[in-house]
DNA sequence: CGTATTTGATTGCAATTGCAACTATAATGC
DNA sequence: GCATTATAGTTGCAATTGCAATCAAATACG
């Protein structure tokens, strides 16, 4: 078969399993009474940050999200005080986003489940070589 | 490196390329006044079937939809004439979305630029074995 | 048989997304 | 400086999605 060949099935594998792996991950968080994975992500993203804050835009590209949508999933943690908006200083267009503490301790919550889910979906199918083969494949 | 973290590791780089790469491939669609992802992979999805025809939920199945997603799906695709449902003889609460002469021609169209998306901005970045491998993990 | 349960598909409605337009501030070029 | 263009973020509105409820036909079972 050939290079495209390949690469166009592993293209269609990688849609199919993503639907399947994110709906059977996102109905474990549900189970467990826990929010989406997009408010794991942007939770996560923030608290990488050191001081807990990001630039919308940045965030946006961390989380891969178009930037009114990153605004509104700003808006939903904010309402649900799990997140802050501060103004920026020095770009007086500028906002942070700012995980609070709650918002800490709810990604803290949703780590254990987040983590089974991945280990028992997405991790059981791969060996370690073929982890870090799919990894190294799919960083660029 | 535990196989858990590197699982865990190549789970977030999943997700991440997954957003990025079918935000680009949307993006060639538009560009190319065409029609979404999805509409072409039910189309394709139909057009596999032989006599062009399926049940309803085994579209939903093949695509990965909710049931009633794919009935707003196929709402989308009769009224622009590229499907047609017709109703089941043997099971009478059933019915077939079936692929029309345009929406085979539609299909058609939309190959190149999805498979010159597919190419360039997934293909690059694999070896044919890598290509593979990824194919054969995420299979499962 | 006749009732209960399951399956196939659609619908109503609220939540989320996508896109274009808009406001405000910053940077650039003359 | 001042006009132009670019960047940051938000908003309005239409399109899409998700979930629960619904309807109809098929199947299971006492």
């Amino acid at each position: 078969m050939a290079q495209q060949d390949s690469a166009r099935h592993a293209w269609a594998i990688f849609l199919t399993a993503h639907a399947v792996l994110v709906d059977a991950v996102e109905a474990r968080l549900a189970k467990a009474g826990l929010p989406p994975l997009a408010w794991y992500d942007l939770l996560w993203a923030l608290e990488r940050a050191g001081d807990g804050r990001r630039r919308m835009h940045e965030l946006a590209d961390l989380v891969v999200l178009s930037r009114s949508n990153l605004t509104r999933l700003v808006d939903r943690l904010e309402k649900a005080r799990l997140v802050r908006r501060v103004r920026s200083e020095d770009d007086r267009r500028g906002a942070y986003a700012e995980i609070t503490v709650e918002g800490r301790k709810l990604r803290r919550k949703m780590w254990p489940v987040y983590a089974v889910a991945i280990d028992e979906l997405f991790g059981v199918h791969l060996t370690k070589a073929e982890a870090e083969s799919v990894g190294r494949a799919l960083r660029k």
